[in-house]
DNA sequence: TTCTATATATGATATATATCATGGTATTTA
DNA sequence: TAAATACCATGATATATATCATATATAGAA
């Protein structure tokens, strides 16, 4: 179940800055009103693909994965979001139904601002409109050339990637834990199940990582970096 | 070289509804003051990837393609625009310069208006703000699923989708003249020219399409659709 | 014109990847 | 607690696709 909880104005958030940092005292009040923020646990579903969108949604804690439940049981992972990323922003303006489902790899808070209020701001605030256009654009530009990148590596390549992936950029670390099951990194980097297990394997057995179950380290992220590009 | 046109104002422009329609007599004065219309020839590079992003443009007439030059002489090209898209929309509002490159794959005339004026009317008109938001949102989801939709087929797939792409989205007949090389097919849907060539043979060879150099005709649409959703 | 590069074409071969099979382990569910 | 289900692991095999080689046709450049 879906937990709300209690949350500060969005005038002393602190993640005002990440769009909000120029709206008006006035509209800030009007984001306030119509914004909540809940908590979903690790593995709960935020949204459905084709359900009505209410809402726009940002992650300000945990991670999330928007993907395509498709036919064969086998979902298309389209991207992993962070803390400060625009989880609803895929869409919301385009169509009136979400066109992806959200769901939760960790705890997550996401800050839930009504859709009516967000419309009624940019109406009214075109530089504000502007700073959404922007984000939203960079979000995109972003998931189609990192599509791009991963389709034209090798599987070892994308396994490289994906690695590096965690480990720069969500965990900032060279060890930590898989958020993912094998079989989700296949259906984010588009290769079989059986393929990221055995590809993981070799790492491991070239002294490339350490694998305890979810739990990888990185021994040689140079080693890592290079397969990443060339492999 | 590229050649300007006399063009209408923009109040009496066919293409006013496209995007233009809600705005105010004034408004569609200084856009007709800041917009001008280009005629490229078929082949001409319209924008360069890397060069600053002045202007928003969109296809009158033609075709042309959007690509990222890769290193190995081999280009990515990213998706084909035809009349009435917005063929620099990507990219033009996350960042200063263009992100990918756009040449004319038939003689196109292309509609350009200013940054800065466009910007002027998205600061002062609201919903004007939200349509340019739903197109732009429109536009990349439909890249990034028709990416998907390539990815996981098979060649033979991908090149029957292909073909229906141009019978269907682009000439509406059955028999036309392909605006690309095989080499450039190849770039679309992500496999090795050898391969584009030798499936085409395949299909001529089957009794599905009709070859003769660049002129196609589909013998069996039908047959072609099957091997579409499952090749 | 002749030379050179590019596009089309096709075959043989190598290689990357998926599929199938099987077993163990962990984690839900009853 | 047991049964069922998902997850992890690895090997053998099949298959899809890329690569390499070669040839012809076509178009551009000198």
């Amino acid at each position: 179940m879906p937990e709300f909880l209690f949350s500060s104005h969005c005038k002393t958030c602190t993640y005002k800055d990440l769009l909000f940092g120029n709206l008006s005292s006035k509209e800030l009040d009007l984001l306030n009103e119509n914004k909540k923020e809940i908590m979903f646990k690790k593995g709960e579903i935020i949204s459905r693909e084709g359900e009505d969108i209410t809402s726009f949604l940002y992650l300000k804690q945990g991670l999330v994965k928007l993907y395509t439940p498709s036919l064969n049981n086998k979902d298309q992972i389209i991207s992993i979001a962070k803390p400060r990323d625009f989880i609803s922003l895929l869409s919301i303006f385009s169509f009136s139904t979400y066109k992806y489902s959200i769901s939760a790899l960790e705890d997550s808070v996401v800050c839930s601002v009504e859709m009516d209020a967000l419309k009624k701001i940019i109406q009214n605030n075109g530089t504000f409109a502007i700073e959404i256009m922007q984000k939203m654009s960079r979000m995109y530009d972003d998931i189609i050339e990192k599509r791009f990148e991963i389709n034209r590596k090798h599987l070892r390549g994308r396994i490289a990637y994906i690695l590096i992936f965690f480990s720069t950029h969500i965990y900032q670390n060279d060890e930590f834990e898989l958020p993912v099951s094998r079989r989700e990194i296949a259906e984010l980097i588009e290769m079989t199940t059986e393929n990221v297990i055995r590809i993981l394997s070799e790492f491991r057995k070239d002294g490339i990582i350490k694998i305890d179950g979810k739990r990888i380290k990185l021994l040689n992220p140079e080693r890592l970096e290079s397969v990443c590009k060339l492999g």
